[in-house]
DNA sequence: TGTGCTATGACACCGGTTACCATTCCACCT
DNA sequence: AGGTGGAATGGTAACCGGTGTCATAGCACA
């Protein structure tokens, strides 16, 4: 009914075009609306926003990536074996592309596999991905840093350590969080303390065990290598290291695992050695997986708040992607929640 | 060293004109081979095609989407609460899409805001998702079928009932699980059984409600008014309702839970009252989540293969953007797992 | 009159696809 | 034998919906 003179008003999809038509102006001048280049009259840019507003114009991604040659999407690289942690890390993601044009494409990872890089490589060469962000443990793989950064490709880093020369990424501090364990179980009176730490290919494993060990020595107490097992943070192996402990030559009366699957693997463990938690064995996680505020008795952990950062990471990208040069780190600590898994020994 | 008069060899990526140039052909017939057009002679296609190969080369999937008017993402549109779920429809998703140029991008859904439809739509038109995938209770959501219809956006969707006109979805029979639990309970000689059903929105606890009455039936016992309760499909309200249930005239000595959180709550109900797993109450879910093996004691449930779905519901949607006319129903069916949550009652 | 800045447009290009046309070759018809 | 129609094949140009480069017009200021 109004704008005379326009074609294809009907069919279908609002172009650039037709809003160029409509405002009267070239199609370069609406893109450089949409780019918020600083170059346009005020009365024009005003006009058309108004237009671009009215007929809910929305650029299309995919052409927009040909002529820039890169896409819209974010790529979530992971290979976190914990659903939790993964849907958290998407939700929070997702958050913050909530009114972008972003989306979140998932490349899972299997760094066992010989071509993980390959296809690595391809998604990126042919996607052309905005970005990607990375949790642990892929965050911690140089191969794939190195592959993106010869990609060219942006990407954020989640871990517990500082790894790049030029810092971007969100940074968890694991071991100041295994730290407020070892001061927790301590503070109860506990003196043989065992831990049951995650793989030795995780980053987070030693910073954990680090930290514990740290905070013990606040209290002038130590780890003894003989109560301290490794474990592949697993329900499965985490039983089985508890079994090992409680049957060694000294028997702890607190044991600090480095993740609550391995936790809930020692109350198992401890269920069939006859020992009650947190009577006869205090028991701390990490992660705080819902798993730990269902089980009886309620498992005492260290928490992370991971859809908070999986927001804050995908804020880091957009901030990196808007051409923001300074290099930024973003800290996240942990909190300890105190369950009835923790006890004074007896 | 090879291909003289190719300019374009060292300016990074190749294109479809680079191709055509060394095969020396026109660009339209390297699409032909592309697309597997019949009309190429068959020596022109070999050579192409290993061409393509030496050189690795991959038609840029956002040149195609522009040409073709739609992308190369499928969405998956879910709001599911449980992780373990969505994680494992991810996955199997993931697992058909491994070696196609499909991407998986995620649109979590929440149906309790008022602009959810128009936030899909929006993504719809401004993305042109090659396809759609919905879990329940989306799925079930007749404002997004409708939407998606309008929009001539392909769908899968998955379900426990029949639910388009033109089948076209992954199948599952809750009914038919829910009756094996039903079974299991009555042949171990429970009589005073009760059953604490899904929130009534969701169709799948209707299906596993009629599917585990349907199962009693067959026993001649009946699933009486005071026995059955409604939550919420959380931990929490599968407390709450079991204290209801434990506390009543009639005690039962089995509770069948619509899913697997609420048996868990269970468990604490019961411990609260100071009874005991099986041996006082025995107590069934559904879903077989990771943590129904982990509890002690472990839970008897009911097992849906939600990777395996995941990975027919991608299939599926394939089989449609290639062509097919004919509609399509895949079946799965669950299976009772059996555990130590269950015994005679005494 | 020359210089420099703002505001805008023309046009090629991103890397594919499709519509349409041209050619070759062969079978078939008169 | 020569003309004709159709299948097989491949070329050209336009197009999908944006963006970059460069040119140009208008105007203030020196």
């Amino acid at each position: 009914m109004n704008s005379p003179g326009l074609s294809g008003e009907e069919s279908g999809r609002v172009t650039i075009n037709d809003i160029a038509r409509m405002a009267g102006v070239s199609k370069k001048t609406v893109s450089r609306v949409l780019n918020e280049h600083p170059l346009v009259n005020e009365e024009t840019r005003k006009r058309i926003k108004q237009i671009i507003a009215e007929h809910q114009y929305r650029p299309d991604p995919q052409a927009r990536g040909l002529a820039l040659r890169r896409s819209f999407l974010i790529a979530l690289a992971y290979d976190n074996p914990s659903p939790q942690y993964v849907v958290n890390m998407q939700l929070g993601i997702l958050d913050t592309f909530e009114d972008t044009d972003y989306q979140l494409v998932l490349h899972p990872v299997d760094r066992n596999s010989d071509t993980y890089i390959d296809r690595l490589k391809w998604f990126v060469e042919s996607h052309r991905p905005a970005g990607i962000i990375m949790p642990p443990s892929v965050s911690e793989d140089s191969a794939v840093a190195d592959l993106l950064n010869e990609l060219n490709c942006p990407y954020i880093r989640i871990a517990s350590v500082v790894l790049d020369e030029l810092p971007r990424m969100v940074r968890t501090h694991d071991a100041a969080g295994a730290a407020q364990a070892a001061r927790h179980l301590a503070s109860l009176g506990h003196t043989k303390i065992a831990h049951i730490h995650g793989p030795k290919s995780f980053r987070s494993a030693h910073e954990r065990m680090n930290g514990f060990i740290l905070g013990l020595s606040e209290f002038s107490l130590e780890l003894k290598p003989e109560l301290t097992v490794e474990a592949g943070y697993t329900f499965d192996s985490g039983e089985l290291a508890a079994n090992q402990l409680l049957s060694g030559r000294v028997r702890p009366t607190a044991i600090f695992a480095g993740n609550d699957e391995m936790a809930i693997g020692v109350y198992a463990a401890a269920r069939k050695a006859g020992l009650t938690i947190p009577e006869d064995l205090s028991v701390v996680g990490f992660d705080d997986t819902p798993m730990a505020g269902r089980i009886t008795p309620g498992l005492t952990t260290v928490r992370l708040p991971i859809r908070d950062m999986g927001r804050e990471a995908a804020k880091l990208l957009l901030r990196k992607l808007a051409g923001a040069e300074k290099p930024n780190i973003s800290e996240f600590h942990h909190e300890i929640v105190l369950r009835d898994s923790t006890a004074k020994p007896r």
